[in-house]
DNA sequence: TAATTTATACAGTTCAAACTGTACAAATTA
DNA sequence: TAATTTGTACAGTTTGAACTGTATAAATTA
C-alpha cells in the first residue's frame, strides 16, 4: 500500500494542505484529552496516514527529533489512541492510530472517570469514619459542621455511583441503545 | 452562619485533617478537568466551607498570595464551578463553590465536547470540498488517497453527530432517564 | 564473534506557566 | 475633599515540561 514517503511528492500538495487544516484542528482540541498540541498533531498525522508508522517517519513528518517521537508515541500508546503493530520483516517499531472515535472516546473518558472515582472514594472512605465520630461530639459547633460535611460526602458518593453506572454503560455499549450511533451513509 | 476564621480554632483540628484527605484527592483528580492542583485545592476548600469566601480568606486558607487567589478564582469562575455572590454590607468579592457535582459534570464536559465539535467540524467543512475535488482527479493514486480521506471524514462527522446528541441529552437532563441518579438516603 | 541498526536513558537547553510583591485604578468611607 | 480598602495589571522569579543531541543498551545481521 501507500508508503509514507510518497506523500511528500508534489502531486499530494493540495491534499496535504487540506489534511493540515484538520490536523491542526484536531491537535488544538486534544487539550481536552490532556494531550499537548504536538502529541495531538502526531496522532492526527497517523490518523490520516492510516498506515503503521515508524519513529523515523514520524520525525520526518513533524520535523522533530526521534527522541521526541519516541516519547510522544509512548504517550499515545498509554492513552490507548494508537496501537503498536507488528509487520513481517520490519525490524522497527510500528505505531498505528486507532481510527474509531467511539472507541477512543470510551477509552479516554472511562479511564479518567474511573481514576476520579477511585482516588476520591478512597479518600472519602478514609475521612468519613473520622467525621462520623466528630458528628457525635459534645461540642455542638463541631457536631454541626461535621454533619454538614457528612451530607456533602453523601452527595459526592451518590454522584460517583452515578458516574460508575455511566462508565459501565459506555464500556458495555449500552449507551448506544439510548443515544444511537448515526447510521453510515447508504 | 459559620465564619471562616473559626475553623482555625483548635477544636476543628481533626475535622480539618479529615477534610484535607478529601481536598487533596479532589485537587489531584482535577487535572482531568484541565485544572492545576492549586486550582483544584481552592475549589475543594470552598466546597467544604460551603459559604462564600473572600480572596483574603482564600489566601489565608491556602497560604498563597492574594494575587494568585484572584487569578485562580477567575479560572474557577470561567469553568463555572464557582459563582460570584453578593451579600448585603460586604464590600469584598465573594465566591462560592457550586456543590452539585451533576451540574459541574454537565458544564465541564458539554463545554469541552462542544468546543471539540465546533473546531473540528469547521475544519472539516473547509477541507472536505478540496478533498472531494481531488477525489475526481485524473491521477489514480491521488484519487485513491482522497477517497480514503473522505471516508475518514465521514466517520468523524458521524461521531460528532453522536457527540452532539450526547451533549443535548446531558444538558437537558434526558440522560438521567437512561442512567438515573441514585436516590438520596431516606 | 564483530558490525549495524534501533529505541531510549540521560543531561542540557529553552520556553511557558505558576506564583509573588508592588503599584495602581476603582470604589468606598470619612 | 482626602484617606482607606479592594481587586488586578504588571514585572520579575521560579519551576517544570517539552524538546534536542549524545551515549548506551538491546536486538539483529553478517
Amino acid at each position: 500500500m501507500l508508503q509514507y514517503k510518497e506523500l511528500e511528492s508534489d502531486k499530494y500538495k493540495d491534499l496535504n494542505e487540506a489534511r493540515d487544516l484538520i490536523i491542526n484542528a484536531m491537535a488544538e482540541t486534544m487539550d481536552l484529552y490532556g494531550l499537548t498540541t504536538s502529541t495531538g498533531r502526531l496522532y492526527a498525522t497517523m490518523f490520516f496516514l492510516g498506515e503503521p508508522m515508524t519513529l523515523d517517519q514520524m520525525a520526518g513528518a513533524l520535523g522533530m527529533s526521534k527522541t521526541s517521537m519516541s516519547n510522544t508515541a509512548r504517550t499515545l500508546l498509554e492513552k490507548k489512541v494508537v496501537d503498536k503493530v507488528w509487520q513481517k520483516g520490519v525490524r522497527k517499531d510500528l505505531y498505528q492510530a486507532e481510527e474509531d472515535f467511539f472507541k477512543t472516546f470510551a477509552e479516554f473518558f472511562c479511564h479518567g472517570w474511573r481514576r476520579e472515582m477511585e482516588v476520591n472514594l478512597k479518600a472519602i472512605n478514609k475521612a468519613e469514619p473520622i467525621i462520623k465520630e466528630l458528628s457525635e461530639s459534645d461540642d455542638e459547633e463541631v457536631k454541626k459542621v461535621a454533619n454538614s460535611d457528612l451530607e456533602k460526602l453523601d452527595n459526592a458518593k451518590r454522584y460517583y455511583l452515578w458516574l460508575e453506572r455511566l462508565v459501565e454503560s459506555v464500556e458495555s455499549g449500552e449507551i448506544y441503545k439510548y443515544i444511537p450511533k448515526p447510521k453510515r451513509k447508504e
